[in-house]
DNA sequence: ATCCCGAGGG
DNA sequence: CCCTCTGGAT
């Protein structure tokens, strides 16, 4: 089943979404305790070595890349939010290292604003019900909110993503699990 | 041996 | 659009 990530404020769910590219949750878990006890706050991790860093998040995949990035998203946030993680989207797009889907989990996890995050998970299971043509995450966004109209989009970002990685696996779907089966017209299904 | 898959850069 | 970065899962 699914782990989620661990985090206790918006700024470590920050991070953790950074380092969560490429490996499992449950990796990412293992690796954050002793990160933020090392550095609690952006300031801390501002003010950090990177190769110290490296040596705490290396087995995350691209841990040479996130540990800089991390180190240069403290610097940023501190520098130009005053180390409080931003609300908005255009802001939080505009740390360093921070792109849509990072921006949107944030958004959506630590602000409960509505905001749908479309990670490839996201999208794979948005083309396979035939929802959206687009690969646009702006459009699949559109669309994913048209087709729950005013519900709370920011729970069901979760769940989307969470469905896409445990049920609508890229390589072995559980289609035979899965309580969408009946209206999904992929045409791929395996047996 | 291949695939995973976000952000930045070309 | 394409490519690169990485260890882990399969």
């Amino acid at each position: 089943m699914g782990t989620a990530l661990d985090y206790r404020t918006p700024w470590e769910l920050l991070v953790v979404t950074v380092l969560s590219a490429q490996t499992t949750d449950e990796m990412v878990n293992k690796v954050s305790p002793r990160l933020f006890e090392t550095y609690p706050a952006p300031p801390d991790l501002a003010g950090a070595k990177v190769a110290d860093v490296e040596a705490i998040v290396f087995s995350t995949g691209f841990y040479r890349q996130k540990a800089a990035a991390i180190v240069a998203l403290a610097a940023d946030l501190v520098d130009r939010f005053g180390g409080v993680v931003p609300q908005t989207l255009e802001e939080l797009v505009e740390l360093k290292g921070v792109g849509r889907k990072t921006a949107s989990v944030v958004l959506a996890e630590a602000w409960g604003y509505p905001a749908i995050a479309v990670d490839t998970h996201v999208k794979r299971v948005a083309g396979r019900l035939g929802l959206t043509s687009a690969t646009d995450p702006v459009k699949v966004e559109q669309d994913l909110k048209a087709l729950y109209p005013r519900q709370r989009w920011s729970e069901l970002s979760m769940r989307l993503i969470q469905f896409g990685r445990d049920v609508c696996d890229a390589r072995r779907p559980a289609c035979s699990e899965c309580e969408l089966d009946g209206l999904c017209p992929w045409p791929d299904k395996p047996e």
